[in-house]
Order: structure tokens, then sequence, then C-alpha cells
DNA sequence: TTTATCTGATCCAATAATGAACCATTCATA
DNA sequence: TATGAATGGTTCATTATTGGATCAGATAAA
């Protein structure tokens, strides 16, 4: 039995939470009642509900009861909830407005090592046999660009980007926009942005990369 | 039956990572379950997990089990948590690659009615007597105008930008660099980028955001 | 033969879940 | 006002699950 069934329960309570359940008066049943519903020990339950407190979503009393926050609409949560659900052509607009300036600072501010990183994973990606992995060096070419781009919040926002590109949507679209063709597209367009990086071109790297992208949205979105 | 077994689990199990699945929890079956699965032993698993570890794909917690990076329900979590962290500087860099572009979007596709609430949000702006009245409608000012840049993504990236600068050391530097000249300073700037917007000048608008947030720069860092 | 891999097995270390007891706070009610 | 029930907070010993590590033997490839 014992398979994280804390973090299963917490999931399972969050989607009764959801879907609008203990609304009325904002408050969760006693822990003893929901380890007894869920056939767990309360200790279980406990460390369940302790999860929804580390993410603001409930808030407990002692003598009182668990109660649920009210919705903060202007919270970060929300705000990444509703990232989730924002398209994709959206977010490729956003990418070819901040990966071209991430090149571009990359170009001008990278270390040599930082560079040679990029590089691995250049060819790594070059090299690799099944899609999966190409997926993944793919990712990890332009996360090490963002990487040497010295901006963290620039970098943040792009490791959000990447979190969301492995969410539904995605998925589908990137099955079935791979190809062995497109993969070798991939490849020599990254060496042109690797080269620019290397050659500390900040705008031939910045140019690279727009090229690139809007590549890539062609194949995405089929446009 | 000869050789690189693992090498073909490990390939195995990333497709089917690619196809999504144990997305739900981020969490793969033990190694154990794993070795029966397959119809082979535990140690050619570990060394086709290991690959995978090797990769990135997934990391690997005694006593817990086995984790997918990418669908971690906590990395956004962790993410969002850093962003905190980030500097004024950053932000403002990176403010100044995403507004002007918002600006430019609004002139092209804002409807009359969102344009007029535009209008509004400067008006009362400038008609505000203290600091943190036109600090409200200042932020107003811009986050309309991202509204009106019908790019979901770029709206909630905003939205982070917005949150975080009411935050600690943001408010502590507002409150340093604000004065009357300023004031008056971002009035007139913001009436640039209306005009351009009201005129549906699209590239207008773009510099005149791009002036205004380089004022902004200088006054809160200090350059 | 030599080398690399897979097997099957055993033990270790870290973490999770259980079940139980006891504490502290709140609240309704006698 | 005082009492007791309900509820979250804490701790502990025990058991189960899981990844980490190692080893001797079998098997296939170079």
């Amino acid at each position: 039995m014992p398979k994280l069934v804390a973090n299963d329960i917490a999931i399972a309570l969050k989607k009764r939470i959801s879907l609008g359940e203990w609304m009325e008066n904002g408050r969760m049943p006693p822990e003893r009642d929901l380890a007894s519903e869920f056939g767990v020990a309360r200790n279980t339950v406990r460390r369940a509900v302790g999860l929804l407190e580390d993410d603001g979503t409930v808030v407990r009393h002692v003598g009182r009861g668990t109660f649920l926050t009210a919705a903060n609409p202007a919270s970060m949560a929300a705000t990444v909830a509703r990232m989730e659900g924002t398209s994709p052509a959206d977010m490729m607009e956003i990418r070819q407005l901040l990966e071209p300036a991430a090149a571009s600072f990359a170009a001008t501010n990278a270390s040599a090592g930082e560079l040679n990183a990029v590089r691995e994973a250049h060819k790594i990606a070059c090299a690799s046999q099944d899609m999966p992995t190409f997926e993944h060096w793919d990712a990890e070419f332009h996360h090490r660009i963002f990487a040497c781009s010295r901006n963290d919040f620039l970098k943040e926002i792009h490791n959000l980007m990447r979190i969301l590109r492995n969410q539904r949507p995605w998925f589908e679209m990137k099955k079935r926009s791979f190809s062995e063709e497109r993969r070798a597209t991939y490849c020599s367009e990254h060496q042109v942005v690797l080269d620019a990086l290397l050659a500390r071109d900040s705008e031939g790297a910045s140019n690279a990369m727009l090229t690139h992208l809007r590549t890539v949205e062609r194949n995405l979105l089929g446009r």
C-alpha cells in the first residue's frame, strides 16, 4: 500500500476542491473523517493536507478545522494556473520576443565554459537517434542559452515556458510535427546560432535564433 | 537476447514518457515493478533508468521513487519562488523587451473600448494627488495595454511582474524614487504612448513605450 | 580468450505509512 | 462559568516500500 499515498490524496482533495466541494461553508471535514473515508491513517491525511497548506489552498486552525482559503484572483498561484491554459500560438509569439534577446545577451555575456555547455547540448541533440532524446537535448540547448544570458528573470520565464511545453496541448503537437527531416533542419539552424555565439556576434545570434523560432512555429502550428 | 537490453528499455521508457505516461503525478513505477513488467532483472532496469537519469529525464530518491523532471508539479512552484528573488534590474530589462511589443500589439489589436479604458487609467493617474493612487493607476495603465495585446501568455507574464513589483525591494525603491516632477514626466510619456495607440501607430507606440521604460529604469536604478 | 552484459540474489539506507497515545485550542452546552 | 466534545498538533515505535550497492555466475559478442 504505501506508495506516496499522501501525495495522491492531496491531488484527489485538490480535484474535489476545484469541483466546488465544501464551498458552501469553506470547511473541510476533520482529518479523522478523511482518514477513515480514504481508508488511511490520520498521519497520512495530515501530510496530504499539509501539502495543500503549503501551496496556500487551505488553512488550518486547532480546535476549529481546516478551511479553504478565499480565492485570491491576484495571487501568484492563480496566475500560474491561468498560464497553463495559454495557447502554443501565444507562447511562440513571446518566445520570438525573448529568445533572440537571450541569444544576444548570451553572445556578449557568456563564459567560454557556458558556451561549451551549449555546444555540448547541440552535439548530443544532433547525434541523438530517437525522438525523446532529441526533444530533451533540443530543449537543453535553448535552456543553456538562457542560462548564460545573465538575467535571472529571463531564465525563470524560460523555465516556466519549458514546464508548460511539457504539458497537454504541446505533446500532441510535438508528436505530430516531428520528422527526421525537421530534426535535421533544427540541427543546422542551431548550428548557425551556435556559430554566432562562439563568434560573439550578438546581432547574428539574435537573427539566427529568430529564424529558427519561425521555423519551429511554422512546423508546430502549420502556418 | 544479446546486448544493450538496458538501452532498449531506456528508449522504450522515454517513448512512454514522451507520450504522457506517468504525467499526472510525475512518478514512475518502482524499479522492481518495471523489472517484472519488462521481464528482466532489476539490475538491468536500474541501468536503463540510470540512463534516463544521466539524460536529466528523471530524478531518483531513495525510499520515495523515481520522478519525471518535466512533469513535476513542484517545479512550477519552485520557479515562481525563485522569481520572487530576481532583481529589479533584471526585470526592467525584460520589461523593455515585452512592453514595447505589447504596446505594438495593442495598437493593432485593441478595440475602441479597450483603448478608452487605457485613456481612462491615464487620466486618473495624471489627476491623482497622492503617491499610492498614482502608483495604482500608473500600473493600471500598463496593465490595460497588456490587456488589449490579445496574447494571453503575455498578459500573464505581466501579471507576474505586477505581483512581484508589489513586493519588498520594489516598494522601497518606488517610494525613494517618487517625486512630483517624475510623476509629471511619466504622465507626459504615457500621453505619447496613448496618442500613438489611438492613432493605431504600432511602431510609434512601441518606441514611446521604450522611451518611457528607459526613464523609469533610470529613475528606479539611478543609472 | 577476453570483454561486456544480463541474471539472480543479498544487504543497506532513506523514506513512507501505520497505529496509538497525548497535548492545545476552540466551542457548544449544561 | 465550568465541563466536555471536537479538532488540529506532536511524537514514537514498528513495518513496508524503494533506490543504492555489490557479487558470483551465465551468456553472447569481438
